[in-house]
DNA sequence: AGACGTCGTTCAGTATATAGAACGACGACG
DNA sequence: CGTCGTCGTTCTATATACTGAACGACGTCT
């Protein structure tokens, strides 16, 4: 998952605190130290003095042997202040309100980081099924509209230096060839916005576009629909929200 | 805030990394070094290399100049992790649905940390009023039906070693005097379930009640509504949910 | 039951981060 | 236009955290 890395000096203790949050969160759930170790590869007792420490701290919790962790409350509300802090989220709010309010569907505010995308805000669906997403969650951006569309924004080049040759598929429909992901990319540049046809999870649709209030682009917007609910009526609906929503978003955020 | 410290050796780096999260966190926006050190109090060259390390693994950001310094996106996933990790929320999610259906109002699932609770899942009203509650948010205990619920769980004397003798007021009716709050605490555990009377937030009343899979308890679900709405059988019907849940979430929780 | 293996915990030498001061860049002010 | 003050950055002795091995406790296998 690796973002940049390969400074000079760092801080080793900080490193492995944020690293070991990381891990914490990638696994849920309680582990061993042993088992812990196994995967970060620090040596056993430098890894126990940094437990020890974090679970004082109440970033790191226990359970009742005290012998099992896991990641704690605290984390939590750090986590979150990030979206209460950003400037974009704020502003956005009532444009999403407004998609949401449109087009009956789940609408997203996603940002790219690394070869991911984060989901900053979501307005839900109201119709019986409640798709789980959730503010936080990383899906890779080759496939998602979202983050097809914040790619568009790079240059072939950049995209070329961001990914793997190769692109892990999640279903059956997703890209894994890099250039045929830059091919489609030129179309997006085309039409203005991104679709991921079931490529991210299957029976959905989705419709993404780019914020462009900087270049590249770092924010983006999408609409999710199950393909069994879309018409083509329902499609072109989507596509004006999508680009009305854009030109909002551009006019909220010219500022930052 | 500080929650449990003093113990023995602690990882230096690792205390002021996360010292560090939660003063970003704490304040969103940007930050200059100088006034981070202020607050801080860490040496300026100290402080210096904390932050290019966690801006290098992405976990700090800073603007343009590179001179003003941010919570950066990686912390939001390891926070919103915490949550998906957490089996009560999992097993709650079905009869925090139930509660949303029957009630129509706010519903609030928390957990006790410190003299904090700390929102863990919500079920947003869908009336017309959006009220801002967001997973991760942290208010006093003795303000919230939450929070008294849950300290109605400790012991009076545990209550005392945790409270301040005098507590800070959020609005008119807050209660202020520890003695005056423990005396409160003695009719929740008569009833069953507590009352925030606008202790809180002005115009808004809520219901919460402990769920006491472990002793004392840590975690509770809460109705909350507006005074102007509130009639007494919609009064008498939250209270037979709120039962009704503790309940449910009490069976969904016995084997944790 | 006995011995073994695994796991969490402590200990002491060494590599490393820390802290205070000095440096250089920028902007404010006279 | 020069001086001063502030702020971010670099430098180096010293305090400190890291490491690898040894210890002790628990559970398991034969």
């Amino acid at each position: 998952m690796g973002a940049a890395e390969g400074a000079g000096s760092q801080v080793k203790s900080a490193v492995r605190t944020v690293e070991l949050l990381e891990f914490f969160a990638g696994r849920p759930g309680m582990h061993s130290l042993a088992s812990v170790q196994e995967s970060v590869g620090y040596p056993k007792s430098s890894l126990y003095m940094l437990l020890r420490t974090l679970v004082d701290l109440g970033w790191i919790e226990t359970d009742a042997t005290g012998t099992r962790y896991g990641i704690g409350v605290r984390a939590l509300l750090v986590g979150t202040s990030y979206i209460d802090g950003d400037e974009v989220v704020a502003a956005a709010r009532p444009t999403l309100d407004r998609m949401s309010d449109d087009t009956s569907e789940t609408i997203h505010l996603a940002r790219l980081d690394g070869t991911s995308i984060v989901y900053l805000a979501t307005r839900q669906s109201q119709h019986y099924l409640r798709p789980f997403t959730r503010v936080g969650r990383r899906l890779p951006a080759h496939s998602t509209s979202l983050g097809k569309a914040l790619l568009a924004t790079y240059t072939d080049e950049q995209v070329r230096k961001l990914l793997p040759e190769t692109l892990e598929p999640l279903t059956e429909h997703t890209h894994t060839d890099r250039e045929k992901l830059i091919a489609e990319l030129a179309v997006i540049r085309e039409q203005g916005f991104a679709v991921d046809r079931e490529e991210n999870t299957l029976g959905l649709r989705c419709f993404g576009i780019a914020v462009p209030y900087r270049t590249p682009a770092r924010d983006a917007v999408s609409c999710s629909v199950p393909v069994a609910r879309l018409t083509a009526a329902h499609e072109q609906m989507i596509k004006d929200a999508l680009f009305d929503a854009r030109d909002r978003l551009l006019l909220a955020t010219r500022r930052l």
